[in-house]
DNA sequence: CCATTATTGCTATGTATGATAGCATAATGT
DNA sequence: ACATTATGCTATCATACATAGCAATAATGG
């Protein structure tokens, strides 16, 4: 049976990130990361020293959420803190975290040129900008 | 500083899909009815006479986590179970499920029109048919 | 017909994610 | 200077989703 749901858009969405979710963590497990992660160091690259706060509103993760996260790449050694003032540390990427960076940035390309392959041509284009419009 | 993540489809994807699940929950929360419950109810109506496992593949839903799901709407008083043979039970409404279920209806169908709404006109029609396409 | 296999509904359990509350400290602004 | 806000963190809870295993039943194929 068809499903009767898929005929509404919500649900799709649902159904579709859900999908591609499982997938993508799927891809980036053999780099023991996280989707969080991955995003985590994809951001710390272009926007330098930012700090933990920051990331957080950037990426919508609670500060109580990211400090375990922070935690996992530190301890990984992907990540080092450098202090900006007494109180708030930038996050930057160590060496390590460069390279891991990059094998990030392989999968996640190959995965976005499927992503976008398997969308008809007719409505690919307006995948992005319809969902762009969905999230403040 | 705007989000250096939001030119890739798979981000713009779960975001705005975690937007999405998060208005469409609060909106369903006065019904005392989670996102997945209000779906399982409206799969009840439309399908007569499914099983527990039908369900679950449907909505892809595991089997082990439909039980608790529809405990709660049995205590609910929002469906029953109806033997099929001495192995599988059909999941009907009650009438106080499908009360219910017209309520969900209302505000599923208010929240699909504004979420729309919200996607430019020229990608609008784009929209439901591109995310089909990225689930099985 | 009977033995094997598959399916159903369920419990128990683990894990990932997201949210809240609270706290000590430090920065900010009036 | 003092009240307010921000930061980084812990502890904790709810939800979603996954696996393993189990007892009963149904379905299948030799």
């Amino acid at each position: 049976m068809t499903d009767p749901l898929a005929h509404q858009p919500g649900y799709a969405l649902r159904r579709a990130a859900n999908a591609m979710m499982g997938e993508l963590a799927t891809r980036l497990a053999p780099l023991s990361l996280r989707v969080s992660e991955a995003s985590i160091l994809t951001l710390v690259e272009q926007c330098k020293d930012v700090s933990s706060s920051e990331i957080g509103r950037m990426l919508d993760i609670k500060r109580a959420n990211m400090a375990p996260l922070l935690a996992r790449l530190e301890v990984a050694g992907l990540i080092r803190r450098q202090p900006i003032d007494r109180k708030s540390q930038a996050i930057v990427l160590t060496p390590a975290g460069e390279d891991r960076l990059a094998a990030v940035q392989r999968v996640i390309n190959q995965f976005e040129r499927e992503l976008l392959a398997r969308v008809p041509e007719a409505h690919r284009e307006h995948l992005l900008p319809a969902l762009n419009a969905l999230w403040p």
